[in-house]
DNA sequence: CCCTGATTCGC
DNA sequence: GCGAATCAGG
């Protein structure tokens, strides 16, 4: 019986491997399983892991040299209350489930609309005025008329466009490994 | 607004 | 050793 949040070899273990493979701390952390991502990226530095894709010659991380400031952290944290509710501070690990969309293969729908404009909700749809930062910006009608649209759809981190217009906008021909199934007892 | 990893420091 | 809080950036 693995304790939830001990880490165990298969966890550790678990860990290097999606590490190395590329997926993001939360990531990683919603797939282990009660543990956030902070306490991921904690246990990778603390295996002299980190920086992943980093070649050790190379070495003198900008971050790592960075004198960065002087944190006079305040330990003030009244959070330590009897309303001990372990789903209201999750946010960035939980935000990602581990659950996946198995493609509706039922529908006949083999192949969906090459159209760029093909399912998106007009609730979604932003001007420019409501645009926000993390906002897709992918175009919509005719910018020279007041139909003019942003998709508005949530963007991927560093990306101006939301996952379903990134993958229009780069077409790569090779798919992330970020929806790849997992095959695990 | 959302996310990313990096770091610090009380436990 | 652990990880929440915090920082700094995209």
């Amino acid at each position: 019986m693995n304790e939830a949040g001990a880490w165990t070899e298969e966890r550790v273990e678990l860990l290097k491997k999606l590490w190395s493979d590329g997926l993001s701390a939360s990531q990683i952390a919603a797939e282990l399983g009660s543990v956030t991502r902070n306490a991921v990226i904690g246990k990778v530095h603390r295996l002299g892991l980190s920086g992943r894709a980093k070649n050790p010659a190379a070495a003198s991380t900008p971050r790592a040299a960075a004198p960065r400031k002087a944190p006079t952290r305040s330990p003030s944290h009244p959070m330590g209350g009897p309303s001990s509710n372990p789903g209201a501070m999750t946010r960035g690990a939980n935000a990602l489930a581990p659950q996946y969309a198995p493609e509706p293969e039922a529908q006949a729908e083999p192949e969906p609309a090459p159209s760029e404009d093909v399912v998106i909700p007009f609730s979604e749809r932003v001007t420019i005025m409501d645009l926000r930062e993390y906002m897709c910006r992918w175009p919509m009608g005719d910018p020279t008329t007041a139909e003019f649209r942003f998709c508005g759809s949530r963007s991927q981190t560093g990306l101006p466009y939301c996952s379903y217009h990134s993958r229009i906008a780069y077409q790569p021909a090779a798919d992330r490994r970020r929806d790849r199934s997992k095959v695990r007892a």
